[in-house]
DNA sequence: TCCCAGCGTTCAAACGTTTGTCCAGTATCA
DNA sequence: TGATACTGGACAAACGTTTGAACGCTGGGA
């Protein structure tokens, strides 16, 4: 196997296949399907991935991949607040700049394939860890309310930003989801999330 | 059809599935599975809600009726942070009585199927719509900072409360998700929501 | 009381299609 | 000549749906 970056019918059909997948589900799209959106052959998939389930793994783990820089918030320095914030940026960024992401990320949690184990769960634990060890710093500096569980306030950090994409394709007309508005979003999720709705 | 309370076949084809749809989602099971597991015969399904689509519907319809008694939050009296408590514990204790209905509400957010707009989209608006109505009223009685945007506040909330139960499987063994600490979680996102992290 | 038609229900079998995988063979270039 | 990239066709298995016969039951006429 070539690993060319012109490697054409290779990264066709990951390509090809990252927006079928994650739009019907790993069960919801046909290898001939694939094979025609990606204009290669349908004997492509098994010849470069094993099979279906191969491409689909390789289609998660360029996903999951961009969840990695994450991780370094650990090594910079700031106030964890800040860092919270960072997050919250990076997080909108990702979605904003590959909007395939959240479904195979709420895909798998929904409907776990082989590749949860392995690829999904370790990636979401990664980035679970780093923002306990971020808030757990601030109740050291005591900066944070240390009567609250740790995890129970970077879940809901999380959960803020996280489920306010996920509801896009419900809440689409009734609320303005545009991109100009993230930075608003953000800021206001920081505000409740430091200050809370309470005047 | 009869529709006696014991219509085995038909009920029985609608509790078996239910697990069924939801862990493997809608392309995930086969009607013979389906019919194995109900000990029904393959053409019941076909018979009974005319076909396998059919039978999803029926499931969905039953899932997301479970979500009406939310709405009634209009009606009560009471401040409203009180009813966005009463919210997060009647949203606690419907994923703890039903646990598949998360399933169905993300997989159908994630990979709709002719349901969603049937069916999901007009339960998940109306819950929304109720929580904005509740926000705006605390806006109104100026309890409430009116700086917030009130479609960010009340997506923040659900987001808390939905996203720590849809990433239990991925966080089981990091974070105690037992039953038993959901009137400590409600406590701590209530605390969150009202006055933030912030000492 | 008997019989049978009619009903809702259930059954096994078969339908045609689509599924994912595999294989023999070709083309191209070192 | 051997290795790599690719092709079209074939494969068995699984898919959702349909069919036609049979079941148990009920109500009405003889």
């Amino acid at each position: 196997m070539l690993t060319t970056p012109e490697n054409d019918s290779r990264s066709n059909l990951i390509a090809a296949s990252t927006p079928l997948f994650a739009e019907k589900g790993f069960n919801g799209v046909g290898v001939r399907e694939i094979a025609k959106a990606a204009g290669a052959n349908l004997s492509m998939i098994s010849y470069y991935f094993g099979g279906k389930e191969g491409l689909y793994a390789a289609v998660l783990n360029q996903q999951f991949d961009t969840l990695k820089p994450v991780l370094e918030l650990k090594e910079i320095d700031g106030d964890p607040m800040g860092k919270f914030e960072l997050y919250l940026r990076a997080t909108v960024a990702r979605y904003r700049m590959n909007p395939h992401l959240l479904r195979f990320y709420t895909g798998e949690l929904t409907n776990p394939t082989p590749c949860f184990e392995s690829i999904v769960k370790p990636a979401i634990l990664g980035v679970v860890q780093t923002l306990l060890d971020t808030f757990s710093m601030g109740v050291e500096q005591r900066r944070f309310r240390e009567a609250l569980n740790p995890a129970d306030a970077v879940l809901a950090l999380a959960g803020m930003i996280n489920f306010y994409f996920l509801l896009e394709p419900a809440t689409g007309e009734l609320v303005d989801q545009a991109p100009e508005r993230d930075e608003e979003l953000i800021r206001h999720i920081m505000e409740i999330f430091g200050k809370g709705i309470l005047r």
